[in-house]
DNA sequence: TAGCACTTGAGAATAATTTAACAAGTTTTA
DNA sequence: TAAAACTTGTTAAATTATTCTCAAGTGCTA
């Protein structure tokens, strides 16, 4: 039964099962069923046939899911066989190794422009990616349709660059910045990196296991 | 009352409120409520103090808390004051930023080595730390004590990698490849970042506001 | 100092999430 | 082909997480 509203916590596991569809796809398996899946992954049958349910019916009794069908459905749930267009903004050691080694087009992104204070690297590109000046910005994202903004810039001037670029209309970004965005309008989504956050969990599980 | 098994939830929210409070205090702000601070963090009053209590007792009735004291309980909680002892293996792009950008001194940890099988960059040191080849791995960790190494390697071989630290005595893993680790025993403790999983959750909730 | 406005921590109530159970249907095997 | 073994989607139960409520205690003000 397809639900309306989707939690949050299902939300978050539909990546993993992305991911791991794809890795069963690579192996040549060709049907699963949510117990293996559960086993694969230590989670619970029943825990995937509920988060699956939400989102329609993939899966047939005595058979279970078709690994490449499933894939693709979760996928499309996903969104990766969308076109999503995106611009980062902060061109350091991160940005850069982000141009560099994220695979934006397999999750549905192209990465249309890059802009960045620096005037060493303004004017070269990397990854086939142009990296503009920051004064070209606004224009930029007015002649373009920009759904995301990766924000790879240092912490102490995000909110005012986020306040900025929702201003101009911009509704989706992509948080690297050490600090917690946040707009009066629910209409535009925010999702966090916070290495630092994550690095203390785990320092306090080594510290209290 | 103190509480003996704290669940993930409450562990994942307090890097948070360390955060919010070293604003706090670098704001000059000297005592707080849970209310004021649940206003600020846009979280209920009631969820703060239900999760502080998981620990001790940090308030006073009438006053709230004094913030430089509540920060200080909640980074020893955390571990911030630990002498933790990480080293890095896979000096690409990503681990190159962090070593130059991730401030592992605040939370608690002393990057001591980092390995890579490139010769260009073996010899070489960055931000400090030493770049030593992957044969010298294995009697490094013998020699010293190692709390937590970070996995910036190419996902193909994440987890034999990872198997392998395990068989030295590695109990942490602070994880960067796109897959997921795992290991028998409970006592070993991964921490993943999954960039591809943070940006698809994105593009769902960006597809159906 | 007395009264009022705050505030915490804890227990109870509510809400959300996860797990179990099972009817209904499919596949495999003998 | 008939029976046994699987497997799903859904409903119900159990568990976990969050929010509400309030007694008890503190600080401020007149």
């Amino acid at each position: 039964m397809k639900k309306e509203n989707i939690s949050d916590a299902v939300i978050r596991r539909l990546p993993r099962y992305y991911r791991q569809l794809t890795d069963l796809c690579a192996r040549g398996i060709v049907r699963i069923s949510s117990h293996s899946l559960g086993q694969e992954m230590n989670i619970t049958a029943s825990q995937i046939r509920q988060d699956f349910s939400c989102f329609g019916e993939f899966g047939q009794q005595g058979y279970g899911y078709n690994v490449e069908e499933l894939r693709a459905e979760i996928g499309h749930i996903l969104g990766v066989d969308n076109d999503h267009h995106l611009i980062m903004i902060g061109v350091g050691n991160l940005g850069h190794a982000l141009l560099q080694n994220f695979p934006f087009s397999q999750t549905g992104f192209t990465v249309d422009a890059a802009f960045d204070v620096s005037p060493a690297i303004i004017g070269t590109s990397v990854n086939g990616v142009p990296i503009y000046s920051m004064e070209e910005l606004d224009g930029f994202i007015r002649e373009h349709s920009v759904d995301v903004v990766v924000l790879t810039i240092p912490q102490s001037t995000a909110q005012d660059t986020a306040d900025h670029l929702i201003s101009l209309g911009i509704r989706g970004f992509w948080n690297f910045t050490n600090v917690e965005l946040s707009s009066p309008s629910s209409d535009v989504k925010f999702e966090n990196i916070h290495f630092a956050d994550s690095l203390l969990t785990l320092s306090y599980r080594i510290a209290n296991r």
